[in-house]
DNA sequence: AAGGGTTGGTGACAATATATCACCAGCGAT
DNA sequence: ATCGCTGGTGATATATTGTCACCAACCCTT
């Protein structure tokens, strides 16, 4: 692990419920020591990766990501790639509908359409997806390159709702069946209110970039909407894979002609 | 300079112009030895902040910078806050506005509204502004703190136009113009066809954020449409200001009563 | 097909930045 | 007025990094 390594890793605390973090509260959450964590700090300040609030002292994500993020939008529009295919889906089923992008190894939400029903699952901007819980989480293991996945297999699971999976044994025996099927389910696993499919996108190298997931409220699911919905998930999901420029994986292709669905 | 610094400062090569880096670029540009420039550039794709296309072998900005972008927009929607009164100068003047936020070192743009004008000037979302050259660099430097000015006033400036500011006495000179006036103004001094009035975006430090900019067609300039102009822009700028729970800092307030304005 | 120019990447050692420790001042609660 | 927290500082032993030579692969010219 190198100093870049550790510094950039003290970024990975932020999350949707912890924007501000203080010096001591870092050192203990990465367990680094305070000088150590102060010099990464400051060097994360100087390039504008965090800010520090003048009063409180306490540290939170900096401009520079707005400046990257929009470089990187420019050189290559994901999300403005990705929306039209989800704005379709949404308007096909009406349901919520999400996108996903692994990076970092963390898989989260960088497009949000919600449903436009009175009652509707809500899926936050810039959310992290947890892997065991979500049908992205599940669906994007599943497609993802074992060495990849292994890292996040390895790992204690978070229990969410009784059913969700925790069991390193059940969560390989579901991979398998999504694999065959082609498209990730979860129902009630992470909210208990909210049923999703999730359907593969893969990028030009044949990894799974991310997943198109509908989030529906679960009290409407019936396995026949969760057949009708799972195809024009992964269809949309193979819509953006060739907005992409890439190529759907040999694997899948197999997948899906032995469902007998049409490319 | 830390490790952590030189790491970060390699990711200040990417460009609208140069999208993809590869290593040995990379050690040109940035003056590092092959070697130690491939660790950091790993440790930037570990973390995501990178993606090494699999056959070109170069790098491009990764996926992490959707992630923390969109966590930090949650916390701290700034472009949520700027968009509506970015977009009600543009009604007001019909003219092409552009908020840029300063960050790592850049001032760069983070929200653009185009005139709807049949001629109209174009700003890219994500440019970087120099600081010489353009209404809201200049609106930057006046405004913002000796110290951190200084970093970008003792430097090579680069000529775009034959008005181009590079002479560092001319630019105090009128920086200290522009404070008495309270916005920045620069005629076809970066691009040879337009004409910018800009308005400082002040944070609750006291610091410069940003600016709040009007680019229009230089040949539609005139000292009136400056004079009328530069009052909406500096309206808008402080509605941002105020929007961002900051306000106005006390020498900017007299300067605006001095010239008979309205809070 | 050999030569010279690239490219991305590797490995080893000396040099330097980092990990770790104790420490300080400031703040709020007890 | 002491405790426990906070953000931050400074010294030294240690581990990471800077530097260099090197390798294979590719492309172009000869």
């Amino acid at each position: 692990m190198t100093t870049v390594d550790k510094a950039l890793s003290l970024l990975d605390h932020f999350s949707h419920e912890q924007t501000e973090i203080g010096l001591s509260e870092f050192a203990r959450l990465s367990g680094f020591d305070k000088s150590a964590a102060l010099r990464m700090l400051s060097a994360l300040v100087r390039a504008g990766f965090l800010e520090q609030d003048e009063e409180t002292r306490r540290y939170r994500l900096g401009g520079s990501f707005l400046r990257f993020a929009r470089l990187r939008e420019r050189a290559f529009p994901i999300t403005d790639i990705v929306r039209p295919a989800a704005q379709t889906l949404n308007e096909q089923t009406r349901e919520t509908v999400h996108v996903s992008l692994y990076a970092g190894g963390r898989l989260s939400t960088i497009v949000v359409i919600d449903s436009p029903r009175t009652t509707r699952a809500h899926v936050d901007q810039g959310m992290d997806l947890p892997f065991n819980a979500t049908a992205s989480g599940l669906c994007w293991l599943a497609f993802s390159n074992p060495d990849l996945a292994e890292r996040h297999l390895s790992v204690d699971f978070a229990q969410y709702q009784r059913g969700t999976l925790t069991d390193r044994e059940a969560i390989e025996a579901t991979l398998s069946r999504f694999r065959r099927m082609g498209y990730g389910v979860a129902e009630r696993s992470f909210d208990d209110e909210v049923s999703s499919v999730a359907g593969p996108i893969f990028g030009a190298n044949g990894e799974v970039w991310g997943c198109m997931s509908l989030a529906c409220v679960a009290s409407r699911m019936t396995p026949e909407l969760i057949a009708e919905y799972s195809e024009l998930v992964m269809s949309a999901a193979q819509t953006v894979t060739q907005s992409l420029g890439a190529s759907v994986p040999e694997s899948y292709r197999r997948t899906m002609k032995l469902e007998g669905r049409a490319a």
